[in-house]
DNA sequence: TTTAATTTTCAGATAATACTGAAATTACAG
DNA sequence: CTGTAATTTCAGTATTATCTGAAAATTAAA
């Protein structure tokens, strides 16, 4: 491997923390080294940035493919298949989490509902189903707001996350507009 | 292993995901177990319902301590060690949220903060620094944000969720009532 | 202290994952 | 079609992670 020493800096790191992102070492350095490339690259060039075997980097490819996290595309008179790593990191972020959603949570969320529509045998088993009960409902309306979050716009959702922690002050003017509204009363608006 | 059926479901199923959320199986069903149990279990527990040799859940509940995943209790007139999972499902997820950006999160942004400070020397380096850039600024927004949203309480966070996409309404509204404000401008009231 | 109960550590065994090179398959230019 | 470039599959090997049992360390009652 002879890369550039920001570029080898920023790939090992995402190889090292590729485990704990539930991808393995390859997958986390090949997305790195696509993030960060000025243009897409294809397997060889990629198998060569980083000393991997051609098969290697065949599945490692594919992987990133099933995550949706790189695009691929062709270029003219090139048969070989190029891939980068989308410009927006924003869209890169929605994608990242509805895959883990989908990984992550949606099994957990079968087999809630699976396990809620039994009828428990024994002590232990009615305790035990009313705990799966709370997470059921937490995970649901957690899952229910994500779902809500994903239909805004970029812009809407970061002129919300720019208020932060102001939001709840919104929700209290709220609660006044919808009560008696008297001219009198004064409205903040130093959000 | 003799478990009671939906227990049983649920500690497999917790085993089974485990690798995806970035523990082992062991730490899975024994986190599973505890979770599920009306009273709190020690080691012996639950070694025994898991069928784990002695050894490995005392790793796994270290491992679980370490996420802050486990309450560490003692009983009048008894030595040995007890553990629970916290009720409040929402403060499990806080923590778990906590932990994961400590894992996830904070080694990358620790990386591109140096990777940002440095002078690129050659081309490719300049194009992968703005990328960083461009990384480092989505990440350090969103963590920001998840740092204004861990100070507010559960109520706030349940009625921000609640209204999921209608928050951007009460956005639009926020804009309208910051400029003039006249009595004959009707203000929406079906959040 | 001493002693027994409890927990932790750790070296070795077992199991799971990742990686490679060769062979097979696919894609497409001529 | 045919031949070659490109990609994928897969069996075998290497590496890493997990699990166990025995021994060591820790804890607290006597």
């Amino acid at each position: 491997m002879n890369l550039p020493p920001l570029t080898q800096q920023f790939v090992m790191h995402f190889g090292e923390m590729g485990s704990r992102w539930g991808v393995n070492r390859t997958v986390g350095q090949i997305y790195a080294l696509l993030f960060v490339a000025s243009k897409p690259l294809n397997a060889d060039d990629v198998g060569e940035a980083l000393a991997f075997s051609r098969s290697n980097v065949s599945m490692g490819l594919k992987e990133l493919q099933s995550w949706d996290l790189v695009k691929l595309i062709h270029l003219p008179n090139d048969r070989r298949e190029y891939f980068q790593a989308p410009e927006d990191v924003w869209a890169i972020f929605r994608t990242l989490a509805a895959q883990r959603r989908k990984r992550e949570i949606d099994p957990t969320l079968s087999m809630l509902r699976d396990a809620l529509m039994e009828q428990p045998s024994v002590a232990a088993d009615i305790h035990a189903q009313a705990r799966m009960r709370q997470m059921h409902e937490f995970i649901e309306r957690m899952t229910d707001w994500l779902d809500d979050v994903q239909k805004m716009d970029s812009d809407t959702l970061v002129s919300l996350m720019k208020m932060g922690a102001k939001v709840q002050k919104l929700l209290e003017m709220k609660d006044r507009v919808k009560g008696v509204f008297s001219p009198t009363q004064a409205v903040p608006t130093e959000f």
